[in-house]
DNA sequence: AATACATATTGACAATCTTCTATGTGACAC
DNA sequence: GTGTCACATAGAAGATTGTCAATATGTATT
């Protein structure tokens, strides 16, 4: 995965409201008048951060009638989890010479 | 945690340069001026970097003399995955009736 | 169609972040 | 001490992001 990919997906870990928003929907699906009556901003801004969260594959929204309910998405979820395991995992092969010697 | 120490630990990886940084530094400890050599950017831009990566405890800094070793830190990189599975791991208890209903 | 409601989009502004140049600091060699 | 090297810090410029007010879009109701 490429590093502008991976910079996208942590972004969503990036900003308190988002932290806020995330931790909210563990307990279930919310729409997003709930979310928006919880955190506090006006309403156009917790729609850009739905749309981060969504970019993200950390949420999904599910539209219906005039309502999107929001919840996280386990596969997302599944990707970030990877992603972070892939980066951090040191290689054992190819282990390099630490330089500057003394 | 707060909202706050959770954000500063996912920055780390919210940067192109900070990811190739920790890629980088999967094959093992490199010092900064190494690091350098690798990523185009200037040596305060690079320190500026590590700085972040630091403070999030993704890597960590060992003075040798006049040169800085970087390496992943494995306790940093427990503590963000701890803290991605934390905050993405959906409740079963106080489940939340859906609100919004047709 | 007219209205009301939920959410998205636009445009502007402020705050934050990335980057640079210039300079400072600490370590080693002479 | 003087000079050099590795890295950090300060300050400023430009880019990106978070936020809001205003407006648009889409859905249901009357």
């Amino acid at each position: 995965m490429d590093e502008r990919r991976v910079a996208a997906i942590f972004k969503a870990f990036c900003d308190e409201n988002r932290i806020r928003i995330i931790k909210l929907l563990r307990s279930g699906e919310k729409c997003a008048c709930k979310l928006l009556e919880e955190i506090n901003v006006t309403q156009p801004t917790l729609s850009h951060h739905m749309k981060i969260l969504c970019d993200a594959e950390i949420v999904v929204g599910r539209k219906e009638g005039k309502w999107t309910h929001y919840s996280i998405s386990e596969k997302g979820v599944k990707q970030a989890k990877e992603c972070l395991e892939q980066l951090t995992t040191l290689e054992v092969e190819h282990k390099n010479e630490s330089c500057c010697e003394k």
